[in-house]
DNA sequence: TGAATAGTGTCTTTAAGACAGTATATC
DNA sequence: GATATACTGTCTTAAAGACACTATTCA
């Protein structure tokens, strides 16, 4: 990968100068929220995963190249939450071209673009995690999940980024409807709950949500149950496909 | 403003490429609610007032200082909303470095940055328009104010931002106060009252909504009357500076 | 039959929404 | 006293929130 190397830290035109996309992707497994970080070099500091823009697609699909790249997943659901820019943000005195130079090897003009301004376009997504096996790049030097209430030391303003998309997140699920992608088709009530307090950070009294779940028409009661271990077999449930992306278009109110 | 032209027109080096920043300039006045709306070159095509980024400041310090150059007002509130980028969103077949040429003698590179593939950030504001003087740039045939009921041609995106600019300013509305930067110091509730009928686009029962604002706290009433015409003189209000500041942050239940 | 989880109904409190008559100022 | 606008209170309805018991499964 010599040659591309140098044309990326040269940036011969593929790319968009001075602005990039980030993507906090939020993966959800088991009553656990994570978030997916990398590593950008051998350094004990994290960042959300991100990439530069292509001259021939939008935001919202390089957006989405990006997460495949990390995650392998298409089709996500995005929701761009806000952008960052200012001079300083990119400043982290670990990231210089020697650094890098001495981890990876690689030759790094010191005055190469990827160490200018760049205006950073956020997105958030959900995944369920547990399905996700994390590809770091060639340029990094991990790629992992995290969880969101244990995070290891974050490099730049990416600490601000996760805790803004939190936040987006979190008022996002006050007027959409939110699980599609992180439940299985066939889900319990117990399990959807579950995933509103975690997503939430907090419990969520079960008959109040139940009854405000379900006057909403979203999810419809089907005549299975679950069997799980030595107690009372929970029934299935499933989106009401039309209900549901009706809701995302036009809201839902689901203020817990 | 020779060389300094064809400086700006080649960018050398002051602000960041492929990235800019667009502002929805809403102005109020006597129950109207119009948007600065300006002329890049004399097409009969308007563009909501943007400008470039300089590499020494903040996306949103680059959000006022171009804010100023148009209205001449500081300290304005300003809500960042959404990013645009695609690599169409600037194509626009009437505006060229021929058709420059021709309408304002410029010399404008064909290959020039400002032609290039921008990622805009776009903000909204809110300002009392009978203030204002509106002044255009010196590359801009024109700059003036348009009801939002009835715009001109709009050219680009700039629709959909300007769309998506009120759709925001009307959901922020419901969660935070304003107002602040749109009546006098001293107010009357019937212009408050004007006020969010006017930016809601619809009308409000007049006990309820001084019921639900009274509620909030954020205004309290003077001892004073507003002497108006053959009529009841109106008592007068001012906002409670402090619940004010402390709603823009935690925010107010005002959904009308 | 004990342990663990599923599932649901009612009451209270609060907020939203609809609605109309009295008060005040000036001419 | 005619007119135009300011101002406010009550009732109804809907939603939010608090709260606890019964049902099922199987070890």
């Amino acid at each position: 990968m010599e040659q591309e190397d140098a044309d990326f830290f040269l940036n011969t035109g593929q790319f968009l100068y001075n602005v990039g996309v980030d993507n906090v992707i939020f993966g959800y497994h088991e009553k656990e929220l994570k978030v997916l970080l990398q590593q950008p070099i051998p350094l004990d500091k994290w960042t959300v995963t991100g990439g530069y823009i292509k001259r021939t697609e939008s935001i919202e699909e390089a957006a989405n190249r990006i997460a495949f790249l990390r995650t392998g997943l298409k089709g996500l659901f995005f929701q761009q939450f806000r952008s960052f820019g200012n001079p300083d943000r990119s400043k982290d005195n670990g990231l210089t071209a020697a650094h890098l130079k001495k981890m990876t090897g690689l030759d790094v003009p010191e005055d190469s673009w990827i160490f200018d301004y760049f205006v950073s376009v956020a997105f958030y997504t959900l995944t369920e995690f547990s399905k996700v096996e994390p590809k770091k790049g060639e340029l990094e030097a991990d790629c992992q999940w995290w969880p969101v209430s244990d995070l290891p030391p974050i490099m730049f303003d990416h600490a601000m980024i996760i805790a803004e998309a939190l936040k987006a997140l979190r008022l996002h699920i006050a007027h959409y409807p939110i699980g599609y992608e992180l439940l299985e088709e066939k889900f319990t009530l117990p399990e959807i709950h579950s995933l509103y307090e975690t997503i939430l950070g907090k419990s969520l009294d079960d008959r109040n949500f139940a009854k405000r779940l379900m006057a909403t028409g979203i999810i419809i009661k089907l005549n299975e149950t679950k069997k799980i271990g030595a107690h009372r077999s929970p029934f299935l449930y499933k989106f009401d496909k039309e209900k549901y992306a009706e809701g995302l278009k036009s809201g839902v109110a689901l203020a817990f």
